[in-house]
RNA sequence: GCCAAUAUAGCUCAGCUGGUAGAGCAACGGUUUCGUAAACCGUAGGUCAAGGGUUCGAGUCCCUUUAUUGGCUCCA
């Protein structure tokens, strides 16, 4: 077979291994490889090639060079613990993005304090460096294998794989797994590695199965990386939104209201500039706004189908003897308002919006800081609409959305959710809602990821996701063609034909809930808002107390033009006031002492380290204003203002 | 809900194998009036998450409950 290596060709017999071709046709390539690619394809480094193409040799810096080290990572530690603790029985333990688990059955659970012991093994398995051996298996040999192994879950594995292939092993000293591999060529390869946390998961991600004992870790091409790789993650926690909140005194949770948080102060004047944002930028939509009651009684949501269906989720009372639930979604109140009269096909699309508050009983484990509430409110919205305005109003609501996000400055992904197993409507109704959908987010090239079946039950979706400061992804944005409710609660228009049709409902939310988005907000701006967001925008320092007069004089003044300030004039150092501001993020510090008392100018700082002296109060707020008014999310003095 | 861990002053944390609670910051009182990330001295502050048990004696050991954290499942 003809191979090529950076240009270079030599003809190979079939089955030689991309090192050996390397080391031939270009030693320096090989060098730092963990795997190759041919012709596009992950090979392993050992493994036999047999046609014709072109090799490169791959690194750490490709992230399937990358999964390849990690998936060998987990193998090791799973060596590892069958060595330490022999009745261990294995699961399955592959690479993810940032690094690699093992899942186990154990007969004595693991504790935080048998990780250091399991790296301690891995560490001399990489030191003996094993190579990697891999070998295949009809089905029949490889059940003999796994049951002479005793490894019940391999078992389960093989016998719901495809009958007639042949299945692949690799060995590694004593250790032997059932894997599809690639790998790499030795354990040796394996340079920087760390265990980084244990967790329950259920076997084959199903709570029906038992709970095995999931080892989490990491691995890097060298020490360093990975101690940059831990340091941030340290970083990550300081921009933790839970931290925060509790530091510049937004918003909180406590024991006494477990998934119910308590917004502060500053969180409102936080949480009231998103809704009024949101407001004005709806209105301009052609939006109307509604509120629903948070009470409605029991055959409502019969109606819905959320008492059957969501009961347990729903937070249920009596009143005057009847059933009554607390809304966990806006729409059978936002569709009784539809109802209350007739519709012309004139009308539509009506648009009309709800920051309506909402209650769902989530699992206790479930709940997370602001990100995963009992109680929160959505920015809802329903479009009631004709077949024929479907995608017009996905492609609005897609240009709404993009619109906040960009303002915020978020990058987000967007997935399309399409029929799941278990759904109602007719077939011709999902053909035409999932390829609106589609129609409209290939018109706007907007680049997203399918995931089959993962619609709701009552129509396909568009979810929009958002990063914390974890990279965990939380879904903010979603966008839901609803073929459910209008049947339930017979929606009608009058057409041009004079008979009653049945309306198109879209459901949609654009920052999800305020809860959630604040949150994300919150991580994402490591609590510095931007001027239009921070709930105060700046802080008057005082020198002495000589000052005091001009610093009131300034802040009613600043008050006056609309500016969120704070005044210190604690009978601190000037240091001292600067630290706590500082720590509190505030966009702008605004230092008077005696000299800018009598000139009545301030002296600014800006929290990224900008210094402005001698300037005047008009410019000042002229300036602070403009900031605001266009919400920029950079300050109008910047750090190389200093020699000004 | 499940697996594991954690819960000590407003916050961040110390308190080894059981002998009756400690620091820094914050708060409060005083001194200091100071030029850009922590002035100094002093005072007060705790049913050690809640409940039960073992023990002469429990913050420490055991059980139950609650909450939180990391995952899993779930997220209409």
């Amino acid at each position: 077979m003809l191979i090529t290596v950076n240009g270079k060709q030599k003809e190979f017999d079939k089955g030689a291994n991309a090192l050996d071709i390397f080391k031939e046709l270009d030693k320096e390539a090989g060098k730092g490889a963990i795997a190759a690619r041919l012709n596009g394809e992950l090979v392993e480094l050992m493994q036999p090639l047999t046609e014709d193409g072109t090799l490169e040799p791959i690194g750490f810096e490709d992230d399937g060079a990358r999964h390849v080290m990690r998936h060998t990572a987990s193998h090791v530690m799973a060596s590892a613990v069958k060595t330490l603790f022999p009745g261990a029985k294995l699961a399955i333990g592959p690479a993810i993005d940032n690094g690699f688990y093992y899942d186990f059955d154990m007969p004595e659970p693991l504790t935080p304090e048998d990780l250091p012991k399991i790296e301690k093994e891995m560490q001399r398995i990489i030191k003996r460096n094993h190579r990697e051996e891999r070998f295949t298996l009809p089905r029949v040999e490889a059940l003999k294998l796994m049951e002479e192994m005793n490894e019940p879950y391999k078992v389960e594995l093989i016998n719901d794989l495809p009958e007639d292939e042949e299945l692949s092993f690799y060995r590694q000293g004593d250790f032997v797994d059932l894997c599809a591999g690639p790998h790499l060529p030795s354990t040796g390869r394996i340079k920087a590695f760390k265990l980084t946390s244990l967790a329950g998961a259920y076997w084959r991600g199903s709570e029906k199965n038992k709970m095995l004992q999931r080892v989490y870790g990491t691995a890097f091409n060298d020490k360093e990386s990975l101690e940059a790789y831990l340091q941030q993650i340290e970083e990550a926690k300081k921009r933790d939104h839970r931290r925060l909140g509790r530091e510049l005194d937004l918003f909180d949770l406590m024991e006494e209201g477990p998934g119910f948080p308590f917004f502060y102060a500053k969180g409102m004047v936080l949480r009231n500039i998103l809704e009024d944002y949101w407001r004005k930028i709806h209105r301009k939509a052609g939006y109307e706004e509604i509120k629903t009651p948070l009470i409605l009684n029991r055959e409502l949501w019969e109606q819905s189908g959320h008492w059957e269906n969501y009961r347990e989720n729903m937070y249920t009372l009596k009143i005057d003897d009847e059933d009554y639930a607390i809304k966990p979604m806006n729409c059978p109140g936002g569709i009784l308002a539809y109802k209350r009269r007739l519709w012309s096909y004139r009308d539509l699309p009506v648009r009309v919006g709800e920051l309506g508050l909402v209650h769902r009983h989530e699992k206790s484990g479930a709940l997370h800081g602001l990100m995963r509430v009992r109680a929160f409110t959505q920015d809802d919205a329903h479009l009631y609409m004709t077949k024929e305005q479907i995608k017009d109003e996905i492609m609005g609501v897609y240009h709404l959305t993009n619109q906040v996000y960009q303002a915020f400055g978020f990058p987000y992904k967007v997935e399309l959710s399409t029929r799941p197993e278990k759904s109602v409507g007719t077939d011709e109704m999902w053909e035409l809602s999932t390829q609106a959908l589609k129609d409209a987010l290939d018109e706007l090239k907007v680049p997203y990821t399918i995931n089959e079946g993962d619609g709701a039950f009552y129509g396909p979706k568009i979810d929009f996701h958002l990063q914390d400061s974890l990279g965990r992804s939380w879904q903010c944005g979603t966008l839901q063609l609803d073929m459910n409710l209008p049947d339930r609660f017979d929606m009608e228009y009058v057409g041009p034909d004079g008979e009653k049709h049945r309306p198109v409902m879209i459901h949609r939310t654009v920052l999800g809930s305020m809860e959630r988005f604040i949150g994300i907000l919150t991580e994402h701006f490591g609590g510095a808002f931007p001027l239009w967001l921070a709930p105060v925008q700046a802080r008057i320092l005082t020198i002495t107390d000589r000052a005091n007069e001009a610093a009131r004089a300034l802040k009613e003044q600043m008050e006056e033009a609309g500016l969120r300030v704070e005044i210190d004039l604690r009978n601190e150092k000037i240091g001292f006031k600067v630290r706590e501001a500082q720590m509190m993020k505030i966009p702008y510090m605004l230092v008077i002492g005696d000299r800018e008392a009598e000139e009545g100018t301030v002296s600014l700082r800006s929290r990224q380290g900008a210094n402005v002296n001698g300037l005047s109060h008009q410019e000042l707020i002229e300036t602070m204003q403009k900031e605001a008014d266009s919400r920029s999310l950079s300050p109008s003095w910047q750090a190389e203002a200093r020699d000004k």
